[in-house]
DNA sequence: CTAGGACTACGAATAACTTCGTATATAATC
DNA sequence: GATTATATACGAAGTTATTCGTAGTCCTAG
């Protein structure tokens, strides 16, 4: 029996080692742990202590043919961030996506670009109404 | 010597505190209590210590005239949120709040009115530009 | 084959968050 | 004025998250 549902939301230090494997794809410790060192300081064990705790959560998968096992995370990248977004919108702002994105773009980080590149996603969903 | 710039943000019990505090404006202990129990069982010196700590903290401003001490957000909700979604636009979508939208508006939670307000926000900040 | 390096497993210390009981003071009620 | 209700303060236990040291395994170079 497969564990699933069970909330599966990640820590603060999960997050920063997911954020690596989203961009790194399927990883080993070593190579997780290398890249966080470029911006943070923390030990080897440290990351690969997190990266099994989260193997047994479910948040990664594990192949362990190789000596260097290699993880990789077991939801899609979209649906993690989904539920993120989805789990501060509950938290913070009642529920409201349209709140939340308000305070999104009014905190001065969002461009000419992206209000563009939101102004056409918004058409994409009109007109699937 | 006031303090600033401590960080100031709140952990997830906290942050159902701030919820009520919104909606209620200043409150006592007692008034939060009561309106948290209406959706969850909490003890009331639990409430009573977690205001504590955020008034410590700088989350909360209190005044001690009355018996019943009276708290307040120290932030604007406006800057509070604010600082949530950067948070997590940080630590979830490298910063991007473009890609932070996107999932906000794909989570099936956003409706048409939602939809159509943010188009209008869309106008405004790119009048302004 | 044996020394060194790279890897996993795991225990455990520390820190942060959450919860509540008990003590004590003040106000209201009879 | 004694009893009861309602406050705050505070210690401390329970829980979860974070960090790392140490031990043992396996591989590889000399």
């Amino acid at each position: 029996m497969i564990k699933q549902g069970k909330e599966l939301k990640p820590t603060n230090a999960e997050l920063s080692i997911l954020q690596v494997m989203w961009q790194r794809g399927p990883s080993t410790v070593r190579e997780v742990h290398d890249e966080l060192c470029k911006s943070r300081e923390m030990g080897y064990t440290t990351v690969l202590k997190l990266m099994q705790i989260m193997a047994e959560k479910g948040i990664l998968d594990r192949e362990e043919e190789a000596r260097a096992h290699v993880y990789k995370p077991s939801q899609s990248q979209e649906l993690a961030k989904r539920n993120l977004v989805g789990d501060l919108m509950d938290k913070a702002f009642g529920g409201s996506a349209q709140e939340l994105v308000m305070h999104a773009l009014t905190s001065k980080k969002a461009s000419s670009e992206d209000l563009a590149a939101i102004r056409k996603l918004l058409d994409e969903l009109e007109s699937k109404k």
